[in-house]
DNA sequence: ACATAATAG
DNA sequence: GGCTATTATGT
């Protein structure tokens, strides 16, 4: 470690060893029904919601059944898989509370006092939404200089690399300033001894036999500590503050874990549940990944994964640190490289704060099913009433006044067949209602009926055996301000005479995002992709800006700081997306050619080498 | 541009 | 078993 990682603002990635990454994950957050997950809970928000104390064994319900269960009900033995009247049964003092729904009739979702049935309801996911932007913001303004990434309703990442290294260099001042007789490739003299004690769990270094003992808080003071544990001990003294903070300020709990990468933050924020936080240093990776499900990491849990396992026989990170890149190459492909370097704690993937939702959904299912068309535009009703509702909300909110979705998209699953869906455009008209969703919906519904009849069986044509219905919105942006009058005039016009032709030409004058377009470009961020063969890698223009990050990691050489990166991403992204052409480049340290694109990915795996080296 | 799959909570 | 959101990929 050289006077240059301390002293300049290096790129946060997998060959920054001072990088600090959080994962903060509420306690109480969302539970999804088909979640293998047995804990979490959104117990919390409800808890908060209606006052209650913070033992209160609270479950909550939809329907019949149990979607979440808070940790007090957990702890007097009710699982989910029970209704409602069995964890009563077990828990006679539990406090039953049903989802917010929409009634019909009634614009605005509401807790009702008599129950809602699936028949006459809809729930409503708004109340949980509102309080997870909350905490969203309660994060940006306790890191107002740190990037943030909304990983889910109740989940963040948090790049705290920049703000560590500056309390780093405020409280040890014996390397704020690079002496005279140095450079900033000098290695920096060691740093004192720290003690972790009251930052949560740190994971052990040293090997234990059991899960239990791995567990456990050590402080290894008698170790000496590298800078990178410094940084993580800065990182969870932060992280510790703010956990605090939002306590008292929104009265949630929440886990956290504090390592160099996302993926490492996130399983550690699971380690130990609720309000508890995990720090992992590097040197303890190996410990903790090995005898892991490798499952657990992000992007592997799925279908993937499970073809993983199935060929190398392998269930844990360990049983696949034997299986040669070149080997893994061959069968997967490109995206091997990426889980070569994370199962070894290597992970360059970035906290990129992605500023908008993009779409929106409203979705219902029926048991019974839905036989009539007559029933299908009930519900449409309903489901565009929400949207309505939804898109209102978010243009209420400050400089969101010109949000408008690209398309409209109906989707609907019939019994024993897959989902299928329909869009079309949804030019800005200035009359936005429930109304106007509601008769595109039933246009969308039409296109159905009249695709449907080609080539679905007439005994499970649209209409008999309609399962779930989803109406959404996509393509969420900003309308251009000149051409919301224009657009306006066209979409009203097209909505009163059915002519939705010319409006749909128009459907592109919508503010591009440039962010979707960067991650792709960025192959250091990129997770892998699950797909075999792409024939065309994505053409990045980046060739300049990687080299100088590779090069800098190599020979410790240029200082590439964060804000010059993504100012020549940005750049090269308007210069470059029509260029095709396949540069290569040969790398400098093992002396075979490398795909410009790949360049990232490939230095990450120089990077694990050395560190199995050591 | 559109339709669908995969992954996630 | 049910309600969402994002990203990738094939056409």
């Amino acid at each position: 470690m050289s006077y240059r990682n301390i002293l300049t603002n290096c790129p946060s990635d997998a060959r920054n060893p001072l990088r600090v990454i959080c994962h903060a994950d509420l306690d109480a957050g969302f539970f999804p029904p088909s979640s293998h997950s047995h804990f979490l809970t959104l117990s919390q928000f409800e808890r908060k919601r209606l006052n209650l104390p913070i033992d209160a064994p609270i479950v909550v319900q939809q329907w019949n059944g149990l979607i979440a269960i808070s940790y007090p009900a957990r702890n007097a033995g009710v699982s989910r898989h029970e209704n409602i009247f069995e964890a009563k049964k077990k828990c006679p003092n539990l406090i039953p509370v049903h989802v917010a729904t929409y009634k019909e009739g009634v614009e605005e979702p509401g807790y009702w006092d008599d129950p809602p049935t699936q028949a006459t309801h809809k729930v409503s996911l708004d109340p949980y939404r509102r309080e997870g932007s909350k905490v969203l913001k309660f994060m940006h303004d306790y890191f107002p200089n740190s990037e943030i990434e909304k990983a889910s309703i109740d989940e963040q990442y948090i790049d705290l690399t920049e703000m560590v290294r500056g309390k780093i260099i405020e409280r040890y001042p014996f390397i704020a300033h690079l002496p005279p007789d140095k450079t900033l490739d000098d290695a920096l003299p060691y740093p004192p001894i720290i003690s972790f004690a009251g930052l949560g769990n740190l994971v052990s270094t040293r090997e234990e036999e059991d899960d239990d003992k791995r567990e456990h808080c050590y402080t290894d003071t008698d170790t000496q500590p590298s800078w990178s544990d410094v940084a993580l001990q800065i990182g969870a003294e932060a992280v510790s503050g703010m956990r605090r903070a939002m306590y008292e300020q929104l009265s949630y709990t929440c886990s956290a874990g504090i390592s160099h990468n996302k993926i490492l933050a996130k399983i550690c924020s699971a380690w130990k549940k609720p309000d508890a936080q995990t720090i992992l240093r590097q040197t303890a990776v190996n410990n903790f990944l090995a005898p892991m499900r490798f499952q657990k990491i992000r992007s592997l849990g799925g279908k993937f994964g499970e073809t993983l396992a199935a060929h190398y026989d392998a269930a844990s990170v360990s049983d696949l640190l034997t299986v040669p890149l070149s080997e893994m190459q061959r069968h997967f492909g490109e995206e091997s490289i990426w889980i070569y370097n994370t199962i070894r704690g290597v992970n360059s993937d970035q906290v990129t704060q992605r500023v908008m939702t993009k779409s929106m959904l409203a979705s219902k299912s029926f048991r019974p099913t839905v036989k009539t068309v007559g029933e299908i535009r009930h519900w449409f009703k309903i489901l565009s009433s929400e949207l309505s509702q939804r898109l209102k909300e978010m243009r209420g909110e400050q400089d969101k006044r010109t949000m408008w979705p690209k398309s409209i998209v109906l989707s609907i699953n019939q019994l024993y067949q897959p989902s299928r869906s329909h869009q079309s455009p949804f030019p800005y008209n200035a009359a936005f209602g429930p109304e106007l969703i509601q008769k595109h919906a039933e246009k969308l519904l039409r296109e159905f009926v009249a695709s449907e009849m080609k080539d679905i069986p007439n005994e499970h044509r649209l209409g008999y055996e309609v399962n779930k219905l989803a109406l959404s919105f996509s393509g969420l942006a900003a309308v251009e301000a000149g051409q919301r009058g224009i657009a306006g005039f066209l979409g009203s016009n097209s909505g009163n005479s059915g002519n939705s032709g010319e409006s749909g030409e128009r459907r592109d004058k919508v503010v591009k995002h440039k962010e979707a377009k960067r991650q792709r470009t960025d192959s250091t961020a990129a997770a892998p992709s699950q797909k075999k063969k792409k024939k065309d890698q994505p053409k990045t223009g980046l060739t300049a800006f990687l080299a100088s990050a590779s090069a800098s990691a190599n020979a410790s050489a240029s200082a590439t700081t964060k804000k010059q990166g993504k100012e020549m991403t940005t750049e090269t992204i308007t210069i470059s997306s029509s260029e095709e052409e396949n540069d290569t480049d040969v790398c400098p340290k093992c002396k075979i050619p490398v795909k410009s694109t790949d360049k990232g990915q490939h230095s990450d795996l120089h990077f694990a080498e050395d560190l199995a080296d050591e």
